[in-house]
DNA sequence: CTGTGTGCAAACTCTTTGCATAAGT
DNA sequence: ACTTATGCAAAGAGTTTGCACACAG
């Protein structure tokens, strides 16, 4: 739950100036809790609210806030880019048919066994996601 | 290693045309054990052996493979699809760098602590990739 | 022959970019 | 004022589709 001064004050911290679209933005992404979110959703919160920011703003601020360190982006269905604002290490639901993207929660899920990175590599992150289509 | 007979056999199980085109995709994808490939990457391999097949017919084949079970989609980095000849539950290495995909042995990563699916839902199947940097 | 497959080009979706204008400090 | 951000529209990548022609059975 982050109010508008601590967005304000996230955007300082990341060097970015709290511009009214940033703003909005942030507090549609971090205001309440986590969440995970597209492009569109954003855009169409936006404009919903009332608000008024261009498809590109959204994806240029969701690439700023991506470089630093606020969001994670993640890759399920090829089509579409999703963006997590939980960046710790936790695995995901993915309801196929709704395009849909659920925690599962960070403890649930044990992985053993990963391999060394091979040399000169580094192991950035390990992604789970759990398909689910209907019975 | 499948020859060309197999993979005429394999097309004729499927329910597919042993035509031209699909024999020529299906070699190059079953002909040497199992790969990973996208779209563009078969159509240049295909090209430059002097074969004509189109763009579009290798989107199509792959996703008539892909219906037939022959192939499976992977959702990696968002831009592109890649299609695994290895259906088998396995998992990945991705080279974030290169965009470049190498399984993980079967039985080396061990998943413990799976949730059950929600009510009305199967799971499918579990993709875990393990992304690599440059150290 | 009959029906399915193919090639081409055009359409489509998601995303990125260039540049003039607007807004932040 | 000076610099950075935004909006728009156009471009770009990857993928899909419609339709006439070609090929397999």
């Amino acid at each position: 739950m982050m109010s508008t001064k601590n967005v304000a004050e996230m955007l300082r911290i990341a060097g970015l100036r709290p511009t009214r679209q940033r703003m909005l933005l942030g507090e549609l992404l971090f205001g309440q809790g986590h969440r995970h979110a597209t492009a569109e959703m954003l855009h169409h919160e936006a404009v919903d609210a009332g608000e008024r920011v261009s498809l590109a703003t959204v994806y240029n601020t969701l690439h700023q806030f991506k470089r630093a360190g606020l969001l994670r982006e993640l890759a399920i269905d090829g089509a579409k880019a999703y963006f997590d604002t939980n960046t710790s290490n936790h695995n995901h639901f993915f309801y196929e048919r709704e395009g849909k993207l659920v925690d599962i929660p960070e403890d649930s899920i044990r992985i053993d066994g990963v391999p060394e990175a091979p040399a000169g590599m580094v192991i950035s992150h390990i992604d789970v996601v759990v398909r689910l289509a209907p019975k």
